[in-house]
DNA sequence: ATGAAGATCGCG
DNA sequence: GCGATCTTCATC
């Protein structure tokens, strides 16, 4: 079937389940960035964190605020925030609406024709296999890499928009479920608090994994 | 108002 | 290991 060889949109409502749920399933997972100009820019997920309320390492543990609002509201859509003053970091919000939850994009294979065209970004600078596997490896880089800042945040994931996700290939899907090809579960990092919760996943071996 | 810490990254 | 760089939030 020709519909066969697209990947499915990823909805709202595959996403409204909590976040420890849904961040291992999004591996495998393909997050499309259309740019101003029309340029897609498309790449597999293959590393993720969730976040969750009663989680004291969750951005929304205290108080709903400004910030950490999007996150109360309902699944399938973006909440971009600062860090560090320098990099922008990338999550999807998850559950129900009222729940604060949300998971967070650490790291992309981008696709060979969006690795090519990112590469060449900058001229003069040749990049070996190994640097292109690592473009987006890491919550700040893949956020620079596809031009994503804070006003992209509280936006509904969908084609229509300049930001949305596809489901696993069938392919994926199938090895992952025979487990030719595994994901590998693990405590987050870059945080101070809840730093036992194993609530890290990544595609086992994958180059582009900002740390294994 | 003020200050401390932060879901990072690249350099040495 | 450290610094860059600036927003966010808690406390004064």
């Amino acid at each position: 079937m020709i519909s066969g060889l697209i990947n499915e949109i990823v909805d709202a409502s595959w996403l409204a389940r909590p976040s420890p749920r849904v961040a291992p399933e999004l591996i495998g997972c393909t997050l499309v960035r259309q740019l101003p100009n029309g340029e897609q820019i498309r790449g597999m997920i293959v590393e993720t964190e969730a976040y969750e309320t009663g989680d004291p390492a969750c951005h929304a543990y205290r108080h709903r605020t400004p910030r950490n609002e999007v996150m109360f509201g309902p699944a399938g859509m973006s909440y971009v925030y600062l860090i560090y003053g320098i990099y922008h970091c990338l999550n999807i919000v998850t559950d129900l609406d009222g729940v604060a939850s949300a998971v967070l994009i650490r790291a992309l294979q981008l696709n060979p024709v969006s690795a090519a065209w990112v590469s060449q970004r900058q001229p003069n600078q040749k990049f070996s296999q190994k640097q292109i596997d690592r473009l987006a490896a890491g919550p700040g880089k893949l956020c620079r890499i596809m031009e994503i800042d804070r006003s992209l945040t509280g936006l509904f994931l969908h084609p229509s928009q300049p930001l949305w996700l596809e489901h696993r290939s069938v392919d994926l899907q199938t090895a992952i479920a025979q487990e030719t090809v595994k994901l590998t579960q693990t405590t987050r990092i870059g945080i101070s608090q809840g730093t036992d919760i194993p609530w890290r996943w990544y595609l086992t071996h994958s180059p582009a994994v900002s740390k294994a």
